[in-house]
DNA sequence: CTTTTCCATTAACATATATCAAGAAGCCAA
DNA sequence: TTGGCTTCTTGATATATGTTAATGGAAAAG
């Protein structure tokens, strides 16, 4: 069951020891999303950072009662709404499940408390906040310097499985146009 | 001159030593660019993070000759192109400087080279990189979520500096519209 | 299996915002 | 002071993209 977080963790902290694992994994909580259910409602404080284990989660704004996706996270990969988590202040986006779910959750009391018994995480909670910051960085990247029809072709070319299992009209607000207007994107590169 | 920079880490890490900071004051080089010139250009490596110690930097997308302005440093801020640092890979963005300006720089490799012999600043490091992460999240947030009224409003509400000292131009695609549109904008704002 | 809900497509139309172009105003240099 | 930049404003026009609405098919629910 942890065996891809650990791995996770030992390429952040390559000399992450046995005990310090331990450590770690006696903080884990293992919980379960059915299709649709929401892991964090916007306003609320983000309760920790989710490692999924199997399934598809989703990051999203709501705008005038319509939905503006910013990130999806598949197996293996880490999700939350690291801002509100962080500050632990209200969030500004939801998070939810798009499939069942199983997320590893590191609640952020439990995080704190290892930063500050095992300065060693600090190395892990460095790379991972990096991680996280080049990830958005690349994103507003694309949303300022391409076109919407470069954004969608960036998917097709490296986030193939998003257009396998994500809805169209939720494609259409990540990469920040309309679903009608993706659709005709659709259309004319087909041809 | 390293009062600030010392302060600041001293927030980051509360039991900095003074062995500590003297090894990092040790690695910080002093530089200093006259107003207009470039401190990063778009497709080399970003050699550092700086420190403004006086002036006011500014980064920037260049898309079909045309500037795209995404952040702004003044005194006491930090700046840096931290995609391209942390991966040590081409820029996507230039930095230059709007006012003549004084930088302190800590160099990628004394930065690892701290991380590695004194390990307390991967501390510092996380929180840094948390707090930038913070700062993009908060402006994708402002660009995905407010109309381009709101968001020339939440300037000056929040960053009436930026009103004062950079061009309307460059704040009218730091908003993500065209500098008329931002005339326009104003000029509806006054009535 | 049906029935219902959800989702993608398409067309007609609306609109926010960009673009182009010209002039005015401020600012710096000589 | 004068001229030349740079920046801001304003108007006319263009266009990309959104909106509304209708249709049909696919998937989920019962």
């Amino acid at each position: 069951m942890f065996d891809g977080i650990r791995q996770y963790y030992q390429e952040l902290i390559p000399k992450l020891s046995d005990e310090e694992w331990q450590q770690l994994e006696n903080r884990l909580v293992i919980e379960s999303y059915p299709k649709g259910s929401l892991v964090c409602r916007e306003g609320e404080n983000c309760k920790g950072v989710y490692y999924i284990h199997k399934g598809l989660a989703r990051l999203y704004y709501t705008v005038d009662g319509r939905e503006i996706c910013t990130g999806f996270a598949k197996e293996g990969e880490y999700l939350s709404e690291y801002d509100s988590f962080l500050t632990q202040s209200p969030a500004s986006q939801s998070m939810d499940v798009l499939e069942d779910t199983i997320a590893i959750n590191l609640p952020y009391e439990k995080m704190q408390d290892l930063y500050r018994n095992y300065p060693i995480f600090n190395q892990a909670g460095r790379k991972i906040a990096e991680g996280l910051f080049i990830l958005i960085s690349r994103y507003n990247t694309r949303l300022l310097t391409l076109s919407p029809e470069d954004r969608y072709q960036y998917i097709i070319d490296n986030q193939y499985h998003l257009i396998q299992r994500v809805p169209q009209y939720m494609l259409a607000s990540f990469i920040g146009i309309s679903p009608e207007h993706l659709s005709r994107i659709r259309k004319k590169m087909t041809r």
